[in-house]
DNA sequence: ATGCAGATAATCT
DNA sequence: GATTATCTGCATG
């Protein structure tokens, strides 16, 4: 039968540095449980020090302590107050860089994903195909990643539910960079990066300073009059 | 199609 | 107390 045996990626895979790792990792098949997905767009963070938008640049804490642990494991964090996002850890351990999943194509499990994406009360009317997993927090809610997740094996093992697969690379001609999305520093570094024309890829948004509300700025702030 | 504002809490200074 | 590796709904052209 014209069955493909998915051949998983080995650790080794994820022990290079994570910029190189980021494009390498588009078109790859990323499995948990029962859905899969086929990843369109990633971001690279790289280690203390080293890259001012990375959450190690200052160092291992609590949070971020995942990222500084072995290659091939889940870093996932919460943001914006409801939001969880995943990362994939590169270099040897205490290196404290990753890999961003910022999108990808559901190749298997939609009906799961739809369902994990629809929210209870509201969506009368069906969610786009390409929007299941467009974008880094509805990639983890359509995979199924929380917290609990967080520091998870993604190499397969043989008996973990999360793998990623070799998959179908693209066209290397159709592998775009530029920069990273929604970060205030190092807005020139050229991580991001995605499949040319994927329908699944999300639109790219620049840091947007957000004002401090008006309760939190009506103390001292007059300008000189 | 594009743009803005609000939501909402962990994390770090 | 400020910031945040974001998303959604509602507004307008």
């Amino acid at each position: 039968m014209g069955g493909r045996i998915l051949k998983p990626l080995p650790r080794s895979f994820f022990d290079r540095p994570s910029h190189e790792v980021a494009p390498d990792l588009l078109g790859r098949v990323l499995v948990h449980g029962p859905v899969a997905l086929r990843l369109t767009e990633v971001e690279a963070y790289g280690g203390p020090g080293e890259d001012p938008a990375a959450h190690t640049y200052r160092g291992k804490t609590p949070r971020n302590a995942v990222m500084f642990g072995p290659p091939g494991h889940l870093y996932v964090y919460f943001t914006y107050g409801m939001h969880y996002c995943a990362n994939l850890v590169c270099l040897p351990e205490d290196h404290g860089s990753a890999v961003l999943l910022r999108a990808g194509e559901i190749v298997e499990g939609a009906d799961t994903a739809r369902s994990r994406r629809t929210a209870p009360g509201a969506a009368a009317r069906r969610l786009p195909e390409r929007d299941l997993a467009r974008g880094p927090a509805r990639l983890a809610v359509a995979l199924g990643l929380h917290r609990e997740h967080n520091g998870l094996d993604a190499i397969h093992t043989g008996s973990g539910a999360l793998a990623v697969y070799a998959g179908e690379p693209p066209e290397p001609g159709l592998v775009r960079s530029g920069p990273r999305t929604g970060i205030s520093t190092a807005k020139d570094v050229p991580w991001r990066f995605w499949i040319d024309g994927d329908p699944t890829v999300s639109p790219y948004k620049a840091h947007v300073p957000r004002r401090r509300s008006a309760a939190a700025t009506s103390v001292g702030d007059t300008p000189s009059s």
